[in-house]
DNA sequence: CGCCAGGCCTTAC
DNA sequence: GTAAGGCATGGC
């Protein structure tokens, strides 16, 4: 595979005074949304200490992006200009005040958005996102994120610039030529045959990828569990994650456990009109309310 | 050792 | 249609 090597650093910056709310890098990249960066300085999880933080790395459509947050801004290099993918990467126009205040009233809702100002949702791709969250299943945060960039580095678009190198998302239709045995040696376990399927379905045709902006979300979510891997939870997370959808409320244990400590009359049995309790319940943002919750949840229990 | 992790698939009723 | 079992793997 050859290394596409780039000669100009362009930068950039963006003042936090544009943003609605701000960025905190760590909590929007480290908060199990998206496994597609790394961090120059060794652990995406590991909390930054100081101003400007370590810079974020990944590849976005033959750009590659490294993102870094000082007091006052948020601050890019790439091989060209990435300002509006940024903005559509990490939904930097999205209004956080305004969409977080229209949240429930609930107080564990409020401490979640209290304990993690600045974190934004991020929008992949579809395809990133299932493909991720094919990986996600019963597998902890920081495990599907070695999985991820064990797939980037083996199977990514190589890039150079400055003397680093940096790898892409592989692409579906190199995904679809390797064995699975390659798979399983990036980690994947029994999931390597489901993100092979799925990767081979892709690249052959034989089910499109849909157009995940202009179609009701549950028909939507229904039409992707018809890829090997795919249940509703799973689709939730890549429209969540990937599509940029924000009606999904992604089901796992968290936020199962939740429904059950904090809003038990969602309860509805099964999955789809649990999914549709707990949405109605969370306001007109539910994606954003569900990641706050997850994020709270996961990180307050743990540790 | 057992239990858990951003569940899904297959098989049995 | 719903209910069990199986599935890889590492951390605790």
């Amino acid at each position: 595979m050859r290394t596409q090597t780039h000669r100009e650093v362009v930068r950039g910056t963006i003042p936090k005074d544009d943003l609605d709310g701000g960025i905190d890098l760590h909590r929007t990249l480290a908060s199990g949304q998206t496994y597609r960066w790394r961090r120059a300085d060794g652990d995406l999880f590991e909390q930054p200490q100081r101003h400007p933080t370590p810079w974020y790395e990944t590849v976005e459509d033959g750009a590659i992006i490294r993102i870094r947050e000082t007091d006052g801004a948020l601050e890019w290099e790439s091989n060209r200009e990435i300002e509006s993918t940024l903005r559509c990467l990490l939904r930097l126009d999205d209004d956080l005040p305004t969409i977080l205040e229209a949240g429930p009233a609930d107080p564990i809702y409020r401490a979640a958005i209290a304990d993690h100002r600045g974190m934004r949702l991020v929008k992949d791709s579809l395809y990133v996102g299932l493909v991720s969250f094919i990986c996600s299943t019963q597998m902890r945060v920081e495990r599907i994120h070695v999985m991820i960039q064990n797939l980037m580095e083996r199977f990514g678009e190589r890039h150079e610039l400055a003397g680093r190198r940096y790898s892409g998302f592989p692409r579906a239709e190199v995904l679809a030529k390797q064995e699975e045995s390659a798979l399983r040696a990036c980690g994947l376990g029994y999931r390597a045959p489901y993100v092979l399927e799925t990767a081979r379905t892709i690249d052959d045709g034989r089910i499109p990828l849909p157009d995940a902006e202009g179609e009701p979300y549950e028909p939507l979510r229904d039409r992707l569990t018809a890829f090997s891997g795919v249940g509703p939870k799973v689709a939730d997370c890549a429209l969540l994650f990937g599509a940029g959808r924000l009606e999904p409320v992604p089901l796992d244990r968290w936020i199962q456990r939740a429904i059950a400590d904090h809003f038990p009359d969602c309860d509805r049995g099964d999955y789809a009109a649990t999914s549709q309790a707990i949405r109605d319940r969370l306001g007109p943002y539910p994606g954003y309310a569900q990641t706050y919750l997850f994020h709270h949840l996961r990180t307050s229990t743990d540790g």
